[in-house]
DNA sequence: GGGTGGGGTCACGAGATCGTCACAAGCTGG
DNA sequence: CCAGCTTGTGACGATCTCGTGACCCCACCC
C-alpha cells in the first residue's frame, strides 16, 4: 500500500488506520520517490495527495496508469468538482475530500480492492498440506482435491473460519442444519467421523485437525 | 442505466446529465421495480438513491450483487460516514453525498464503467483438447468445430470463466436464464446433459470436464 | 402446411447423501 | 473397579438428487 503525502501527521495517521485494517504503508513524499517505488516492488493499491511538491497527484495517477492498473485513490482538502473530474478522467478509482473518517476511507480503499483484484483475491486459507479454497468450495490435501459431501463443506467452513476458537454442538448445529436442529448432537458426530476420515492424515494417532473438546464441541486447530 | 429514485425532479434532472454524456437512463421508483427491470434487461450500470420507499438503497445493492457484478453508485443527502461504510461493503462501487455536481457524476460513473471492463477476459480458452472462443462464440473439440444453442453457449461460458471455482444451480440459473429462474433446477440438468453430450469425450466413464457436485452445483474442471 | 431446431417438461432408474442405530472405547467421579 | 456418560464408527435403509430418453410446444423458414 503506497501512501504519497508529504506532510508526516497525515502519513503518520494513515500509516495507523491502514495497519488496523491489516495493510502495509509503505510512505513517498514526492511523486518521484512514489514512481520509484512503485517499479521497484508494485504495491497493492496507492493512496495519493492532490498536492506534491514536485508534480501533482493527478499527473502522479496518469503516470502511474501508464503501466500499472493499481487501485488508487487521491486525497485534497480542496473539494473542487474541477479537480476531481480531472481526477478521476486520469484514471483515479476514487477522490476523498479531507476531512474524511478513517472507516470510509478504508471502506472505498476495500471497495476499489474487491473491484480491481477479483482474480487474485483469494479467500484460501492453507494450514498444514491442508488447503482450503472457500470460494471455489475446494479442498485438498497434499494438492489432492478432496470430495466433499455439502454437510460436510459446510461443517468444514464453519470450524475453519472460526479456527482456534470452540464451536459449540448447539453453533455447529444451527449454523449447518440450522437453528431448530440445535440439539441433535449424533448427526454432527456422524459427520464429523466421515470429515475427518476425509481430511485428516492417516496413520497418526488422534486428529490433526479438528479436535473434540469433551462435552462441549469441536475446534479447528490453528 | 438504471436511475432509481423517488423524486421526480432528481430523476429528471438526472436523465438530462446522462443523456448528455452519452447514457440512456432507465427510471425506477422503488427498489422492487427497479429488481425487476434489472432482471429483465441488465443494466451497465445503476444509480441508486439511498432512500427510497420500500427496501433502502444499501439492502438493494446487496440484492443486486446477488448475480451482477454491475457498477453501482449510491447516492445521499446524508454524509453519514457509517452509512457509507454500510453502501460500500454492501458492494456499492461509490458514494455521492448531494449536492453533487453533475461533471464529477459523471467523471465517477465513467471511473466505475473503466473499471469494470479493466477486468477483460481472455477471449480464447484452451483445455485438454478443448477450445472456446468467448468472442466468436465458437467451441472446438480436437479442432473440429462443435455447435452449440444459445443456452449451451452460455451455459458453458458461465463455467470456463469460472474454471476451477464451484458454480451452484443458483448462480448458473441467474447468469443464463436470469435472476427470477434461480429455482427452476430442472431445465439446468437437461442442458448440462445435452453440453456433455456434444463436449465431453465418449467411450470414458465419468464426464472429464464438466463435474457435477451433488446437492451444489458444477464446475469445469482446471 | 410441413419441416426444423431450440428449449421446457416429465418419468424413471441409478447413484449419492444423510440420519439412525448399535456397539465399542474412553473418560470421570465415586 | 465400576457405573454412567460422551464420543467415534461401521452398517443400513430411506430419501433426495442426478442423468437421460421421450415427448411436446413454439417460433421460424421454406
Amino acid at each position: 500500500m503506497l501512501v504519497v503525502d508529504d506532510e508526516p501527521q497525515i502519513v503518520r495517521a494513515l500509516k495507523v488506520v491502514l495497519r488496523e485494517a491489516g495493510f502495509e504503508a509503505v510512505p513517498a513524499e514526492t511523486a518521484s520517490e512514489a514512481l520509484d517505488l512503485a517499479a521497484v516492488r508494485p504495491p497493492e493499491a496507492a493512496i495519493v495527495d492532490l498536492v506534491l511538491p514536485d508534480l501533482d497527484g493527478v499527473e502522479l495517477t496518469r503516470r502511474l496508469r501508464e503501466w500499472s492498473e493499481m487501485p488508487i485513490l487521491v486525497l485534497s482538502a480542496v473539494g473542487e468538482e474541477e479537480q476531481k473530474v480531472r481526477a478521476l478522467e486520469a484514471g483515479a478509482d476514487d477522490y476523498i475530500t479531507k476531512p474524511f473518517g478513517t472507516l470510509e476511507l478504508v471502506a472505498r480503499l476495500q471497495a476499489a480492492l474487491r473491484r480491481a483484484g477479483r482474480a487474485e483475491e483469494e479467500p484460501s486459507i492453507e494450514v498444514e498440506g491442508l488447503e482450503i479454497d472457500l470460494a471455489a468450495r475446494v479442498v485438498r490435501r497434499e494438492g489432492e482435491p478432496i470430495h466433499l459431501t455439502p454437510i460436510e463443506f459446510d461443517l468444514l467452513r464453519a470450524l475453519v473460519r472460526n479456527r482456534g476458537r470452540l464451536m459449540t454442538h448447539r453453533k455447529l448445529l444451527a449454523e449447518v442444519w440450522g437453528p431448530e436442529y440445535v440439539d441433535d448432537i449424533q448427526p454432527l458426530r456422524t459427520h464429523i467421523a466421515r470429515l475427518r476420515a476425509k481430511i485428516e492424515p492417516e496413520g497418526v494417532a488422534g486428529p490433526r485437525y479438528i479436535v473434540t473438546d469433551p462435552g462441549v464441541g469441536y475446534r479447528f486447530s490453528a
